[in-house]
Parts: C-alpha cells; structure tokens; sequence
RNA sequence: GCCGAUGUAGCUCAGCUGGCUAGAGCAGCUGAUUUGUAAUCAGCAGGUCGUGGGUUCGAGUCCCUCCAUCGGCUCCA
C-alpha cells in the first residue's frame, strides 16, 4: 500500500501501482472526467503512470495551467503526427505548449507551407482525434532512441538525443507516432474538441540566426467547441484595439514611406495627447525633485564609444555622419545616458549636492532591424522620459524606492492596474556581455533586490535581461485584455559614473564616484502610447483626453447658448468643443462615438427654455438635464474620478 | 537581417482561371434639408492598381527586382 497526500491535508491509503486516473475515479467519476494531467511530488506526471512510493498527489483540471499546458502540449503531438502522415519528407524539431496554445517547428525540405494548407490539416486533426488514442510514455535507451532518429533521419532530434545525459530518454506513442518526450500529456486525444492553426512562421533552429530556418506553425485547441469560439471573439476584438487601427482611426499618428520606415509622425491629436502625458510627468517629476535638461539630438561618436555604448551597439545606429574636419564623426543620439553624465561632469559636486536628478524628453534614433518594426512599439526614431539620478552609496536604496513610487504613481493614473515587477540580471553563462565587474555588479544587483522587498513589490527573476552596464528593475503590466507588456524600467549602474570618471566630494573632503539610476516610467512616449491605447481601447481617461466634451447643437436656432456654454466650460478650464454642422443629432453622436468621447451635451429647445444641458455618456447612458450653474462642478468632478479608475 | 504572406481612391474593401473607358461603401465637394440621442436625400469629383523591369496581340490579374506593411524568428542600450 501507498500513502497519498491531497492538497487539502487529506491522505489516503491505495493500492501500490494505482494510477492518478483511478484515484480521481475513486473520489469522483466527475473529476475522474475533468482532470487533464496531475503532479506527484512536484513532478508533473501522466495520469496513467502507476504509482508506487508514497507522495503528494495534484490533479490538474482545464482551469489550471499546468492542465491548459497538458492539453497544448498533446495537441502539438497531433500536431506532429498529421504533418508527418501528410508530408512524410518533412523533419520534426521540438513543440511545446506556450502561453496560449502550443507551436511545432518542421523542416519541411523542399516543401513550402502556407496557411492555404491549414484547414485541411485541422480536419485532420480533428479526425484523428476522435479516434480517442491515449498517449503512452516508455522508456528507451540511449542507443535506440538514435537507432530510432537515425532511420527516420531526422538530425535534430538526434542533436536534441545527445544533449540529453544523464537523465532517461522517454519516447511517447499515440496511434502510430513516436515522439521524443519528457511527458506531461492528456490521457487522450478525444479531450481535444477544437483546434485551430494560427499562423506560420520562420523560427530559427535552436533560436540561433546562424542555424536553419525552420517553419513554425502555431495552434491552440480547446475541450469545448464554444471556448475556441471566445477565443476567436478575444482576437477580433484585440484586432480591434490595436494602436495601429485606433491611430488611424483617432487621427493620432501616421507613418510615410518617404519619411522612412519607424519613423513616427505626430498629427495634431496625438501631439496633444502626448504633450498632455509629458505635462503629466513633468509636474510629478518636477513634485520628486528632477531638473529638466537639454540636449542635442547628434553626439560625437567618441563620447558612445567612451560610454562604451558604440561598442555593443554600433551597428545597430544610424551610420555616422561626417563632417568636414577629417576624423570627427557624429552619431543621431540612440541614448541619452552619457550626455548626462556630461551634464554631470560641468561642475564640480560636494556630497551635499546629492542626490542630482536630469530628466529629459530625449528623442533617440536606432536603426532598428527593418523586421523588428512594429507600429508605436518597436521605431527607429522615438522619446524616452528618461532621468538619470546621480547618488551617493548611501541614497541609493532611497533614491531607488522613491523612483518605484514615481513608476506605480504612472501606472495607476493612468489605469494600470494590474502589474508585476521583474528583476533582470545577468546570464551566468555569457559574462562577456557586460561591463564592470563582479564587485559593482554584485553591489547593484543587491540594492534592486533590497528597494524592491522595501516595496513589499512581488517580483520573477529573469537571468540574462540585464542591460550590459548595470541590472534592471522592469515593470509589466497587463492590460484589459490580459495581455503583458513591458513597460517601465528602473536601472542601477555603477559603469557609467566609472566610464566618464564622474566625481564628488565626501565629507572627508575625497573624491567619491556618485552611484548612477537610469529610469523611464513610461519606457517610451511612443510605446506607452501604443499600450495605453491597446489598453483603453482608444477611449483615454477622461483626464487625459483632448476633447472631455463635445456640446451637439440640434439646429441652427440653437448655436449662440451652445457658444455661451462652450465659453463657460473653457473658463472653467474643461476641454470642450462643439459641433455645430448641418447633420442629425443622431450622426453627429455616432461619430462622437467613433472618437470615443467621454461626453456630450445636447442643446435644443427644452435645454435653453430650462438653462441646461442634456448630458449623454460614452455608450448610451443619458444622465440627463444638467442645469447651467452646476455643469463644471458635474463635469470637473468625474474628470477627478478618471484620475483613479478609467471611466470605461 | 531571416522565413512566410500582403500591397487596387483619404479609409475599408470587390475585381473569377489575363480581354472593351477599374467598381462599391464611408470620407470629400455642391445642392436640398435645420434636424432630439449610433448613419437625411440627390448630384459631382476622386485611382498612371506600391516601384522598376519582363512575358503576352493584350497585365490590376502571370514572372523577376526593389520598397513598404503584416505574422513570427533573431535583436532590443
């Protein structure tokens, strides 16, 4: 006999050799159904794997992740076992489950796939599936698991053979495919009730640019037909909030061809907005005590290559313009650390000083891989909301939790609500990458730790996102539609300060090298924007927008009480505006709609015969007649609530 | 940069296997209408079909080059 132990304390005596299936069965045939992949002893296991010491017992249902990845990672295995059954040329990497769904990466030979190709391998799919094959792990040798790889001459999976030493080599079979496996599976394929191929790729085998391109094909499937169906509604309405389509749409920003390509242009509307959200730090900042700096938009290649910048990132910059002196060159700034540390060093600093904070607006130029382009999110030419905090030793870890305070104040204003923190250091097997040494770097990595537990900030730990000269505190945050995004970033460095020898004076009258913070809040104008829009869909808080209200004259008779209006809201310092075209009421509200204003005022008879303004919220809600005296109170305090909750 | 796809009016799209002066809706302009909570009606105008080359009696449609965009990969100071 075994003892088992449930999450909820209980233990149970079974049978040696009993299965998780039949343990769930005992509890319950309902959750015998239910369960996609179980866990014992922290290890993931199959359900039918037989048990035989005692342990701990979790069982994963559709709900859980670990089920969701069960589920994802046996559909790649159909996956496999369709592509191989239609096209026998074809060679299999790997396939793992991911975030939403799973992926294969094939080596199709000679072959070209394209989405033409999806549905019938869907059908396929979902053909096989119904033929309720269960997945069988089993043990194999070293040697003929390569005897096995060898017939079928499939390179990669011997590559991936001869990584693996130590461990046992498990294959796993469903109908009559086999596939190198760790396990984790399904018990079977009649739980995958829809499938649906997303779309093709190119993905370099082993995510190495120097090795083969392999084609990738992405999928999710689902153990109800009506779940892909929400899935499906949840694409189409982020399609519907991309930035891309809601810049065009909110005459935000535009690109052109002959400008170049990543090469933002601001039109009047999103100007606007992106001055306001400047405005909106440059008070807070002003608040946390930064000074605003300066400066110029080109360097001297030797100060990035004093930074040591140019070195990791020459060939990622615009290339050097010349000028007519021999041998001076200038680069478009693609950072704006070192001409703060410049700034820095124009004067000499006492400890009293310290701490000294820049923050400049700096647009950037990097040229961008033309691939790596991405609307708002990924250009070549963009604005950082940069500082650069210059501290002593000992104000660092202050100076570090007061920076968090500034980035979760962003956030929050702005309708972020919920975040993660990350904290990025360096990867242990390629130290090469960095500067500095192993003393700074330890110091460094140190104070992120210790301000981020101050914080009582949750946080992962991400090895090898640090930047070269110092690790990095990022913040993600997910937006209405649960999607993750990288947003603020919070830097210690000590390299810099070294790189441009930047000194003060201590109390014992030495020079002391001061302690460097690099941070955006928002990372960039141009990306914040792009998210906040994803997030928002478009309609910004109310605080945030350009126009708060839009006053809808119903005819011609009505236009001089809509002006007095307009005037008495302007004095009272809400963005207002009218419409006073010759349309319905019912035109000029849809395109209202289109703008995604927040609010409307309706004017006509009954309005002007009572002094008032009918007021119609975003979506429909017709909050009524608002008397005269009383409508910048009633407009100003919902603007205030938009500073804490967006008004959706 | 790499793999794959796409590129027709300001915007969204139609144009089948190559065949007369390339279509629609919205936006625009003109006129009528002065409007009550998600599209008033009519007329007009607007495109060298991304670029350059080629195949063909004939190319928006087929082939090649380049450019841009999209989905990923790689990269992201």
């Amino acid at each position: 006999m075994i003892k088992v132990g449930f999450p909820d304390g209980k233990k149970i005596k079974y049978d040696d050799g009993i299965t998780p299936y039949e343990i769930a069965e005992k509890i319950s045939p309902a959750l015998a159904r239910e369960i996609l992949s179980a866990e014992y002893n922290g290890k993931t296991i199959e359900l039918k794997t037989q048990l035989f010491k005692d342990g701990k017992i979790k069982f994963f249902k559709w709900e859980d992740r670990e089920g969701k990845m069960a589920f994802w990672h046996s559909t790649a295995h159909l996956l496999a076992q369709v592509i191989l059954n239609l096209y026998p040329e074809s060679k299999l990497t790997i396939g793992p489950a991911i975030e939403n769904g799973f992926y294969y990466d094939v080596d199709f030979q000679n072959t070209t796939f394209s989405e033409n190709d999806f549905s019938k391998i869907e059908t396929k799919m979902i053909e096989e599936a119904r033929k309720d094959h269960s997945f069988k792990m089993r043990q194999v040798s070293n040697t003929e698991a390569l005897e096995y790889f060898k017939e079928h001459q499939n390179k990669y999976k011997l590559e991936l053979i001869q990584g693996i030493d130590g461990e046992k080599i498990t294959f796993c079979d469903h109908a009559d495919f086999t596939d190198l496996c760790k396990g984790g599976h399904i018990p079977s394929t009649k739980f995958i009730k829809s499938v649906k191929l997303l779309n093709i790729a190119g993905a370099y085998w082993r995510g190495d640019e120097n090795n083969k391109q392999l084609t990738r094909i992405y999928g999710i499937s689902f153990p109800k037909e009506k779940l892909l169906k929400e899935y499906i509604e949840l694409i189409e309405e982020a399609k519907k909030r991309d930035h891309r389509v809601l810049g065009k749409q909110l005459g935000l920003f535009t690109f052109s061809e002959n400008v170049g390509s990543g090469l933002p242009l601001w039109l009047p509307e999103g100007t606007e907005l992106r001055s306001r959200l400047e405005d909106f730090l440059k008070t807070a900042q002003k608040k946390a005590g930064y000074d605003m700096v300066i400066t110029p938009h080109i360097g001297n290649k030797k100060l990035y290559e004093q930074s040591g910048h140019y070195d990791k990132y020459g060939e990622s910059t615009f290339s050097p313009i010349k000028t007519p002196k021999e041998d001076e060159e200038f680069l478009l700034k693609p950072m704006n650390c070192p001409h703060h540390c410049e700034i820095f060093n124009s004067r000499k600093w006492s400890y009293r000083d310290l701490p000294v904070r820049y923050a400049e607006f700096g647009t950037v130029y990097r040229y961008e891989q033309s691939g790596e382009l991405h609307g708002l999110t990924r250009v070549r030419g963009f604005t950082q909301d940069d500082a650069h905090i210059f501290c002593t030793q000992d104000q660092l870890l202050d100076e570090f939790a007061k920076v968090i305070d500034l980035v979760l104040y962003v956030f929050k204003s702005l309708g972020f609500k919920d975040f993660t923190a990350q904290i990025s250091l360096r990867d242990n097997k390629n130290m090469d990458k960095y500067i500095g040494s192993d003393k700074v770097w330890n110091l460094a990595e140190n104070a992120i730790l210790e301000a981020t537990k101050s914080k009582n900030l949750s946080f992962k730990t991400e090895y090898g996102e640090a930047a070269f000269y110092g690790p990095k505190l990022d913040f993600m945050v997910k937006d209405a539609l649960n999607r993750e995004w990288q947003l603020g970033t919070i830097q210690v460095d000590y390299n810099l300060p070294e790189r441009f020898d930047l000194n003060f004076k201590n109390k014992k009258n030495q020079d002391e090298r001061p302690v460097m913070i690099h941070r955006a809040p928002f990372g960039s104008l141009e990306r914040f924007i792009a998210i906040l829009i994803e997030h928002t869909a478009g309609a910004f808080p109310l605080w945030l927008a350009t126009n708060q209200i839009l006053l809808i004259a119903v005819g011609e008779k009505h236009q001089n009480y809509t002006k007095k209006v307009l005037n008495l809201l302007e004095k009272d310092e809400i963005r207002a505006s009218v419409d006073f075209r010759n349309e319905t009421v019912g035109k000029k509200i849809l395109e209202a709609e289109k703008k995604k204003t927040h609010i409307m005022g309706i004017i006509g008879d009954k309005e002007i015969e009572n002094s008032e303004v009918t007021i119609r919220l975003r979506g429909g809600n017709i909050v009524g007649g608002i008397k005269l005296d009383k409508l910048s109170d009633y407009i100003s305090s919902i603007v205030n609530e938009s500073r804490e909750t967006n008004l959706n």
